[in-house]
DNA sequence: CGCGTCCTTGAACCGCGTCAAGCCAGGTGG
DNA sequence: CCACCTGGCTTGACGCGGTTCAAGGACGCG
């Protein structure tokens, strides 16, 4: 681990790490095999893999998808440290989902059987855990009428937005805080490559965003906002 | 309460009848405030209303909604007797959906501080509901998925297989279990009625479901999941 | 019988996916 | 130091598929 993750002060009402570092769990995965480092671009779990337990991200971010129809992978969620992977699959027997790291991430894997255990000792993080699952799944559905009903300038704007809202852009040069390609903004729009560069390049005309550097710039967000304020309260 | 609703043998592994018809919370609900019938078409709470608990519905059917643009209403669930609604408002304040009834629908009602007494006193309750979000979870994202990738022929036939799904088919007559038209079908399907009626006329043709009486029968549930298989593991 | 609601059909328009061709930056090797 | 190559990005054109709309049919109800 390169530096040590800390939970205080975040900002993430969902983080779990403050779980994971009290001295109970410390003591638990105090052993090394619990932790483990995954490059940009490794897989972190696989459509139909058998659950053994979730991980905690550390350091880093992940890109979760579901494979589509011709290799077209639809991204379902964006995650980073503070964030719990592999959820999903709590429940059934494989994830649904594949978990790719989009950078170097430090992950800590929480088996089953502990989680259960843990589950059974502490009823508040029971509690908790349930409340992050209606988070989830309330963002979920939110999503899935975006995908349905906007047309692809507004899935754009929302992509963009979403990938604002999951990872943070640098507040000095409003860079989105992530190297993120067209494909992967395509695979969160749910549209094609081809559409998504033609509506960037008509939001870079408007001053709406910059793409000159590597990284993209979100230079008026909003009215980045403004173009799906009609699908938001 | 036309009949008394019983979930001995109930084949749908979330149900939750089971709980509330336990001793315990049979004496807190036998006060009848807690019980309430809505016909159809009414609404049992709307987008933005302040979440004060949850609802099991005991019997009947009903659709959650989430309302977009120019007045299109994208269907994210079809809830029947054993299922529980609301879910989504636990951990906000407001709920994010709109819940309708499709038929006369007897709900019971739990509010908030019973809700959470049992989630306190009952780990076990904690822990199944934790499952059951997990389930639900999964599903929404599989549904993403569907949306942003099928075309219009696959939304239609994926749209009539949720609703054999969610409500049944009658075994003789293939008859869908529920009265609905093709604004709601389209709802499902994320696309326009008139799309949905030039399918479901395709449908018709290859012998796949018969809509001559009033209720669409699915006369080759194999041809249908055909249609979709690619999208189904 | 007239009215309203839901369904159906067909035609016109246009948004979007796809593809071919070219651009640019970074990396590699002579 | 330049020539070349490669992968990601960009642009524009084409054509299919889907939305939308108008007109009409089927059915139930007062």
């Amino acid at each position: 681990m390169k530096k040590n993750a800390s939970c205080d002060g975040c900002p993430n009402k969902n983080c779990f790490i403050g779980h994971i570092q009290s001295p109970e769990w410390k003591l638990k995965l105090s052993n090394s095999k619990h932790l483990f480092i995954q490059k940009p671009g490794q897989h972190i779990f696989l459509e139909g893999n058998p659950v053994f337990g979730i991980y905690f991200i550390l350091e880093g971010k992940v890109k979760v998808t579901i494979s589509g129809k011709g290799n077209k992978e639809q991204i379902v969620r964006l995650a980073k440290d503070g964030d719990v992977l592999g959820h999903r699959g709590l429940g059934g027997d494989f994830y649904p989902i594949n978990a790719i790291a989009m950078e170097e991430t430090v992950l800590c894997f929480v088996e089953n059987s502990l989680l259960y255990s843990a589950f059974i000792a502490n009823s508040e993080f029971t509690f908790e855990m349930m409340l992050f699952y209606s988070g989830e799944l309330r963002k979920a559905e939110q999503r899935m009428r975006y995908l349905a009903q906007m047309n692809v300038r507004e899935k754009t704007a929302d992509a963009l937005l979403f990938i604002r809202d999951s990872f943070g852009i640098n507040d000095e040069t409003k860079e989105l805080n992530v190297e993120i390609n067209r494909e992967e903004i395509a695979g969160i729009a749910g549209t094609s490559v081809g559409q998504i560069i033609h509506n960037l390049s008509d939001l870079e005309k408007q001053k709406i965003i910059d793409k000159t550097g590597k990284k993209i710039q979100i230079s008026d967000e909003k009215k980045l906002r403004e173009i799906v304020s009609a699908f938001y309260p």
